[in-house]
DNA sequence: GGGACCATGTAAATAGTTACATGATTAA
DNA sequence: TTAATCATGTAACTATTTACATGGTCCC
């Protein structure tokens, strides 16, 4: 593994200028179902890739409010783009609900109800707006030359999050069955 | 965040004695499409969990190979109940793939064929053993009362790669008729 | 004899979260 | 006026990986 906060900063200021704010704002929103990262980590990130040239800070006043955009430089453009030239690393999942039913004994099972209640819930969110998204960008122009690239993306988290949800319907369902036998 | 590293080596201690090293090759194995785990972690977890007193280690010797297999005291049963009642955290999920991906620009998108053809490769093995494990569950006795919700963790994986394949032709063929287009 | 794999471990580095501090603005 | 949200940041902690060291066994 190796630190990947700073291709996400260049990745997303490589179509417009953002604060750290903003940045983070847009990965719990665009890339949820892929990707996350924290204020601890895009600040400092900010810093450094300043001090490396791979971005630059935009001082215009906006508004009274005190926001810090930031714009990618050609070095950093430079970056991006060997990043991407290189092989994805293998990806990582941790599902914590699958721990949980994998050690859970068969008479105890309500709760994993709940629990996959809650997943579903959430999941179902996360399908809604993604089917917001891809509606949206189908609908506008292609200012970056990648909207059929990220409407693939949006379409894996479709996949994949529907997939999610037909497990759940199955899992409860099965779940019911076994508690009526007891 | 929290450490669960603990609660996998109470997990699978709940089911039988194992080494460090099972341990591993277990999580490698089973659950490979939902949890990753590494020596660094396992090994001085396998200490503090001892001194603890929620495993202990059991000094059969066997072969003269010199392996180190620990087993769960009623304690450590007790710290595995207790976390099994916990509402699961959030599942986290890092897919480098589709940062590539939403970051590329159209018009190079030979690359993410490859990609897309590695992720696919990758995930069909992983199908193929989730498909034989499943069989293999389903024609076995159930010592732990708890071969169904296991049943269920691999119908899990099963449906997600299923979508994930999915997803790899209709993008590949996509990207492909795309190409054409240029 | 050598390669593959069994087996245990640690140190150093890095990655990542969390909790906190601070203050402005907006809208009810 | 107060709660929410905008906005930036840091320090401390915790989690996690990686690279290394060491030695045994099995089988060709």
């Amino acid at each position: 593994m190796e630190n990947k906060t700073h291709i996400v900063i260049l990745g997303l200021l490589n179509e417009q200028p953002l604060s750290g704010y903003d940045i983070k704002k847009l990965i719990d929103l665009r890339f949820r179902f892929f990707w996350n990262e924290s204020y601890g980590q895009i600040y400092p990130q900010l810093k450094k890739l300043e001090k490396a040239g791979l971005i630059k800070a935009d001082n215009k006043e906006e508004s009274g409010r005190s926001k810090q955009r930031y714009m990618i430089t050609s070095d950093g453009r430079e970056v991006l783009q060997q990043w991407l030239g290189m092989s994805p690393e293998k990806e990582s999942v941790r599902i914590e609900l699958l721990l949980k039913m994998y050690f859970t004994d068969q008479r105890s099972s309500s709760l994993l109800t709940d629990y996959i209640d809650t997943f579903q819930a959430s999941h179902s969110q996360d399908l809604i707006l993604l089917n917001l998204f891809k509606r949206e960008l189908e609908s506008i122009p292609d200012p970056h030359h990648n909207h059929q690239n990220i409407i693939s993306v949006i379409e894996f988290g479709i996949k994949t999050n529907q997939a999610y949800l037909d497990w759940c319907s199955e899992t409860i369902t099965n779940l019911e069955k076994n508690d009526e036998q007891k």
